[in-house]
DNA sequence: AACTATTTATAAAA
DNA sequence: TTTTTATAAATAGTT
């Protein structure tokens, strides 16, 4: 339909195709959107240029996505499964895990033990006891953690004390000052940057004990 | 392009829009081949009629597979991801229950313990007793199962002491018979059928202890 | 499904 | 690309 009839076979100069491309590629995308309204049909429509620009049409009221499904519902060919499979697998594969841990988790609470065979049992028993072990063993830690805490703590309070004696000697020095005439602002605390001064620390001693 | 111009708007006579759909979706087949051939391009088209009947057209070399594959990496519409995103976030989700029980199954074997609070130590410990009461429970059936099953089987030898002496008193007794003239063949199970004759019955015995 | 008058799409040119 | 225009192709209404 033009000024001649031409040949379908692959226009080979590539200015024509690209010409020949550019309004076949319009008249199609029209005809797709007329029969849609025409018919009631639905309609998906891909066409990709060998420059790799893609147009689309697709019916209105739909998606690609249902278009596809349902092609993938009629046709013989497996559209989405290459993908799905995949993943399908994963979910199964992790399912099976997490039941046999679930399992193990169970058992090792005591749980659902009745099927298990006495060699079964005394694996079993021999786990809980290692684990026991392992346990304990922490918690004898915490003695000594709290002897270590207390020993800086006694430190700490040794070195306050020892600064709230010199601050009250000071204290009683001022005063005999003021006496003489001398006269100062501001305690201890005032004569040496915020930054130096001895705070009590104590960080976040509930959280580990 | 036909005897009269029509409207696009869907077609109300449900006769002539079957035709119609019929005609144009020739058409527009025969489009999609035609610009494939001509250009070099890549088109998937897919019709639905209402009737559900589906036409599909499909550039050669490749499948509709490829074509929506890179249609997805174009579009900036998610094709896949409605139906795998439940999936993913299955995988996900599932994935995430089994780390917690790994971290889980771990402290109750005494690995990893070096992070937990004394709070949870204390926890673990009282899990781990519980289990171990458990199994050990357990464990100490074993011998009342045994029991049992020794009182069975001593049941059962006295059974079959008892019908070997008997049978033994039969033979002496045959021995005598035959003695005085009168012929019987077989021995004592030949006398009874098959289906009665004791049989010494230990079911799956290693199978349980 | 076939026919055909007419509309529509488009090849070639600009 | 887009427009123009002569012509091929598609198809609406008819048979």
């Amino acid at each position: 339909m033009g000024r001649g009839k031409i040949e379908i076979k692959r226009i080979e100069n590539s200015n024509n195709r690209q010409v020949t491309y550019s309004k076949r590629r319009t008249g199609i995308l029209k005809k797709a959107t007329e029969i849609t309204v025409l018919c009631d049909a639905h309609v998906s429509l891909v066409i990709f240029a060998t420059s790799g620009k893609m147009h689309e049409y697709c019916s209105p009221s739909t998606t690609v996505i249902d278009i596809l499904d349902r092609y993938h519902k009629q046709s013989t060919k497996k559209l989405w499964d290459p993908k799905h499979e995949n993943l399908s697998n994963e979910v199964d594969r992790v399912k099976k895990e997490n039941d046999n841990m679930q399992i193990e988790l169970r058992h090792l609470k005591g749980e659902d033990v009745t099927s298990l065979s006495i060699k079964e049992l005394i694996a079993l028993e021999e786990t809980l006891e290692n684990g026991l072990a392992s346990i304990r063993d922490k918690q004898m830690e915490l003695p000594k953690r709290l002897k270590k805490r207390i020993d800086k703590l006694e430190d700490e309070n040794r070195q306050l004390t020892c600064i709230a004696s010199q601050y009250e000697m000071d204290m009683e020095d001022n005063v005999r000052e003021m006496g003489t005439g001398y006269h100062q602002r501001g305690g201890y605390n005032s004569q040496i940057p915020y930054a130096f001064r001895v705070q009590p620390i104590q960080p976040n001693l509930q959280d580990r004990i």
